[in-house]
DNA sequence: CGGAATGTGTACTATTTAGTACACATGACA
DNA sequence: TGTCATGTGTACTAAATAGTACACATTCCG
């Protein structure tokens, strides 16, 4: 896999994204705010990145993470904030705690 | 504290959130859709609400835990997908082992 | 009774979001 | 050398967001 293959000049992604051009360039050269969501969401398809970090790269967070947070506001809001100074580690290891839920 | 306490008026409370009478009355009917962020966070505080609770009801979640998110996406991400389908109960003894914060 | 306060309907509006459309200079390359 | 694809500058825009402003009928209560 070349590294300037063809399939990935800035036009022929626009092309399978389904934006424009120019305004892929733009996007790019950071020259305008982020696009939305579901525009990012294609991007990263197309790009092989995962979805999440390209979203956080843009200032969001995902809709369906926002409204699984949403359901319990508190209980989520609470945890995150906890969470807010650990160390990646220690999120880490409530991940895989949790991995197994046995409850 | 009286259950239709004068303070508690619709005009009144506008006035205390600095908003239109007009504007509060549809937006609790639901007549308009809900509020930006900084504007709900100044109701709850007027009307004692938990702003993560009122910003849920509105379809919100605040910046604040956004940014948190953000900052460590795939992270973040995996916890609360694994979490999405978890009781009550599992999250809140998740939340009081992290509590400890003894990282 | 009469004035003041209350909630609400209607009509606007400024700003932001999320893009499109087209023209143009540059470089590749057959 | 001509043409074809590439990236980018400029100008514009439809729709959504987040409200304001004012008029009006109704109700409270001194």
């Amino acid at each position: 896999m070349n590294l300037d293959d063809k399939r990935f000049s800035l036009r022929q992604v626009a092309q399978r994204v389904a934006i424009e051009p120019a305004y892929l360039s733009k996007i790019e050269r950071g020259e305008v705010a982020p696009p939305s969501e579901a525009t990012i969401v294609r991007l990263a398809r197309e790009l092989n990145q995962d979805p999440d970090v390209l979203l956080a790269l843009a200032g969001k967070v995902s809709r369906e993470l926002q409204n699984i947070i949403r359901k319990r506001p508190r209980l989520f809001a609470e945890l995150i904030r906890q969470l807010k100074a650990a160390p990646d580690d220690a999120i880490l290891r409530v991940v895989r705690e949790v991995r197994g839920g046995d409850w």
